[in-house]
RNA sequence: GCGGAUGUGGCGGAAUUGGCAGACGCACCAGACUUAGGAUCUGGCGCUUCACGGCGUGGAGGUUCGAGUCCUCUCAUCCGCACCA
């Protein structure tokens, strides 16, 4: 391989001369439109995988791209650093959390440097700082301050081995990731941030991101999941406790036959308490309330109940209706208690089914069943109601509108909005976490840190318990404090905050960075948000997004910054394969970006991942397709390398006179490619085509050198495109070509190369004849061609003589630039 | 079950507005250079046919002078949600 460029001494040296320049490093400038270009931070596992060297390499180009067009460019990296791996590593090989955490972003961030992502990394941050989670801390004060976080008691996620809680992304088809435990539920006072405050904003504002992908708006609005209807009240046979229910189809309301409450409704034990039934009940709710959630509600269980002994009645018709407990009705959605309809609504009909319930059909059309007991499936859709005594011949959306006015005037219902969003978990009864700065005081309550007290420091001299118990809860000098009201001793929160916490806000904090006394400047903030481009994994789709949504906006509403979403435009990557599969340690199908580097180097490897395939498709990882890109690269640098002495001292005139016909063919295509490239970086992200089009301008230009007779400003304004085109791709190869060339600035500081006009204009252009649709000949004609001689020409053409001889012309359709179709009978 | 995406040579993928399907790369084949080549360079490369030609973008229809692209139906794969009343 001697005819191969250096990449182990040119890579670290132009790494270097960037750092030491400091070319990425930048500060508010109002003369600059700025570009905030942010890719989502790791996890500091400790080495970095394919899946990152994408993602860093997408938002490289994109980086270097913007600041060749005079963008200032915002663009850095930081650490979701807090979380259970390192906690499970200090259990299983006792290094602390901390010292595995820093060494693992050491060892990445050193990975990280080898690919040479223009980083500005002044600004580089880790949550688990305590100059970061002081400020975690901040938003939960605040967030508390303005009735948003608050302290409830929620039958959560258990898992009995481990013996702790588990967030809801822990729990993997309802197993414990860590030890594949069956999880069950468990009753525990648990911390919640208000999101559901914000149901109906994160709902309306998704219309107003255009820039993202239809895909991850329309997850985040099934996960808020809106739905319109009304609640009402009905009274329940010998209790004075009303019985309230929420529907969406009030225009059903005459065909309840019974009703169902959620095993834990607080109105179960009151109103089966006497009855025969009282001990069946009791061992129902019993059973439901330890199974997970999903044995519970996967929609392969099966729907069981129970009948309570006691009756509801119907407010509309005065009808006595038994009321059942069952699986299927969720505690935590609507009012936990429902209406049911077996006739129109599915899972109704396949319990009234399943217990011999009546059905009784209140909405009819034209080929819709008209007798429940004969009825095969529920009937959903649309039609009249009947047996809806003076509504009945009303349409279902007027029944709806009638039925819910006749409510509300009467006084035992209105029309209400529920939200499928539920509020946000956010304790975790683990240690390596930002603590939550609340403290207990048996006298004043539940008290908040005074914010200048922040941070509420994690103790380091901690014992891990092999249970996976926070050792939190065993260290006094932690736990053991003062109330901040009175000064009595007062008992700290153990708990710590969910991780999702922490990368909810870090891309505000990286407008300022080394803000110590607030968690960033509004001025910062609101000269460099919203990012304008955020680029990830789709698997962050609705959690993370949403939560940084929620906390944008907020923070707007308490006046920290003036931008109402956080993210301007979104690009989810898709995943690198190999073998068809997602690479895996268990698959053996492992990648590691370290390897490639070392083989390779660092351009190779980014060349290589934004050619194989566009951002947001899914990449199939080719050891073949990786020489492929190391063997152009190789060829540019031959051919660079090989010219620099010839077009060393000539000079680029500013407007070129005549050229020989090939030389304007390499000038065309010169400028063709910088329209194309920039075409296709700006407005499409697809780095695909764009180093497809320089691969075409690089064989061309091998072509042209082995011409006898050059013209060198022709040739040398190829090369100088070649590089530059080429530079947010693969920048420390253009960046030592760039020197080779007799520069002495650096290629991040060029100009991005505007394409001239003049140069794109041909004299002539090939147009393709058909007949009846079909090539039968292609023509070189001159450009400028009327649409007449146009025909003309191809009618007279032999070929195209033979195949009408003896036919009828129907019809000629000339399309100028493309196309003559003759169409032929 | 519901929602979404994708389907193009041996492979990854192009075709941006309905206008020459298969750009670019990989693999493969042939040749050149060479002591040698798993380096480099040149040429070939959808299927079929000796050829003229015919066929061809998951499948079946349709609209159109013209369809990978638009419409209807259908199949397959992948992803998301999954009793939300």
């Amino acid at each position: 391989m001697e005819s191969s460029y250096n990449f182990k001494t040119i890579e670290p040296k132009w790494q270097k001369h960037w750092e030491d320049n400091n070319f990425f490093r930048v500060n508010e400038d109002p003369g600059k439109p700025k570009y905030y270009d942010l890719e989502m931070f790791p996890y500091p596992s400790g080495n970095l995988h394919m899946g990152h060297v994408r993602n860093y390499a997408i938002g490289d180009v994109i980086a270097r791209f913007k600041n060749m067009n005079g963008y200032n460019v915002l663009h850095p990296m930081g650490w979701d650093s807090f979380g259970l791996p390192a906690e499970n590593a200090a259990i299983k090989h006792g290094h602390h959390p901390a010292q595995w955490t820093y060494a693992n972003i050491e060892n990445m961030k050193l990975q990280l440097k080898t690919l040479g992502i223009s980083y500005d990394w002044d600004r580089e941050l880790a949550s688990c700082k305590p100059d970061y989670y002081k400020f975690t801390q901040w938003m939960f004060l605040k967030l508390y301050e303005n009735g948003l976080a608050y302290k409830k008691s929620a039958a959560v996620n258990w898992c009995p081995s481990c013996q702790t809680v588990l967030a809801n992304e822990q729990v993997v088809d309802g197993s414990c990731e860590r030890c594949e435990t069956t999880v069950t539920k468990k009753q525990l006072a648990q911390w919640f941030f208000k999101i559901t405050d914000y149901a109906q904003r994160l709902l309306d504002d998704l219309v107003s991101l255009p820039g993202w992908p239809e895909k991850v708006k329309t997850m985040q609005k099934n996960w808020i999941g809106r739905s319109e209807g009304c609640q009402f009240d009905l009274t329940i046979v010998g209790s004075d406790e009303p019985l309230t229910v929420f529907t969406t189809r009030a225009d059903t309301v005459f065909g309840v036959t019974y009703m169902v409450l959620a095993p834990e409704h607080p109105l179960v034990e009151k109103i089966s308490r006497g009855t025969s039934y009282e001990a069946e009940v009791r061992e129902f709710a019993q059973r439901m309330q330890f199974l997970s959630d999903l044995d519970r509600t996967s929609t392969d269980a099966e729907k069981e109940g129970v009948f309570t002994g006691a009756y509801a009645v119907n407010p509309m018709n005065g009808e006595n209706i038994p009321i059942w407990i069952a699986n299927y009705v969720l505690i935590d959605y609507g009012t936990g208690a429902i209406m049911a309809v077996p006739a129109h609504d599915e899972r109704d009909f396949e319990f009234a089914r399943k217990y011999n319930l009546p059905v009784k059909v209140v909405i009819q059309s034209d080929d819709s069943p008209t007798d429940g007991a004969q009825m095969k499936e529920a009937y959903t859709g649309d039609g009249s109601m009947v047996n809806s005594l003076e509504y009945s011949g009303l349409s279902v959306s007027e029944g709806q509108k009638q039925i819910v006015a006749f409510m509300e005037s009467a006084g035992f219902g209105k029309g209400t909005i529920n939200f499928r969003l539920r509020d946000w978990l956010i304790s975790r009864q683990r240690y390596w976490g930002a603590p939550i700065p609340m403290v207990y005081c048996e006298d004043c309550g539940l008290i908040p840190v005074p914010e200048e007290q922040l941070p509420v420091l994690l103790p380091e001299d901690v014992e891990f318990k092999p249970s996976g118990e926070s050792p939190l809860n065993y260290v006094e000098s932690f736990y053991k404090t003062t109330c901040p009201n009175c000064g009595k001793p007062a008992r700290r929160e153990t708990d710590t905050m969910d991780t999702f916490v922490c990368s909810s806000w870090y891309f505000a904090r990286f407008c300022d960075p080394h803000n110590s006394s607030l968690p960033f400047s509004k001025e910062a903030v609101d000269y460099w948000m919203p990012v304008d481009q955020y680029i990830g994994g789709v698997e962050h789709a609705i959690l993370h997004l949403m939560y940084a949504r929620f906390f944008t906006k907020f923070l707007n509403d308490i006046n920290m910054l003036s931008c109402n979403e956080p993210f301007t435009n979104l690009l989810t990557q898709g995943m690198v394969l190999k073998d068809g599969s997602k690479m895996s340690k268990s698959k053996g199908n492992v990648v590691s970006p370290e390897e490639i580097i070392n083989t390779y180097g660092a351009d190779t490897a980014r060349l290589f991942i934004l050619f194989a395939s566009p951002p947001e498709r899914d990449l199939e990882w080719s050891d073949q397709g990786v020489e492929g890109s190391y063997r152009f690269l190789n060829r540019v640098w031959r051919l660079v390398t090989d010219c620099a002495e010839d077009i060393d001292g000539v000079q680029i005139p500013e407007l070129f006179s005549e050229l020989e016909p090939s030389a304007r063919k390499l000038r065309f295509k010169t400028h063709a490619t910088i329209k194309k490239v920039s075409d296709d970086v700006r407005d499409r992200f697809n780095f695909n085509t764009a180093i497809s089009s320089i691969m075409e301008l690089s064989n061309m230009m091998y072509a042209y050198r082995d011409q006898e007779e050059q013209d060198l400003p022709v040739l040398k304004e190829a090369i100088n495109t070649l590089i530059i085109l080429l530079s947010p791709f693969a920048p420390h190869l253009c960046e030592e070509m760039w020197h080779v060339c007799g520069h002495n600035d650096s290629i991040c500081q060029q100009s991005w190369p505007q394409y001239d006009e003049a140069a794109l204009v041909q004299d002539e252009m090939e147009i393709a004849i058909q007949v009846s649709g079909k090539v039968r000949e292609r023509i070189i004609v001159p450009t400028g061609i009327s649409k007449e001689a146009l025909e003309a020409m191809a009618l007279a053409q032999p070929k195209i003589q033979d195949l009408i001889n003896g036919k009828k012309i129907i019809k000629i359709i000339v399309v100028p630039g493309k196309l003559v179709n003759i169409v032929a009978q």
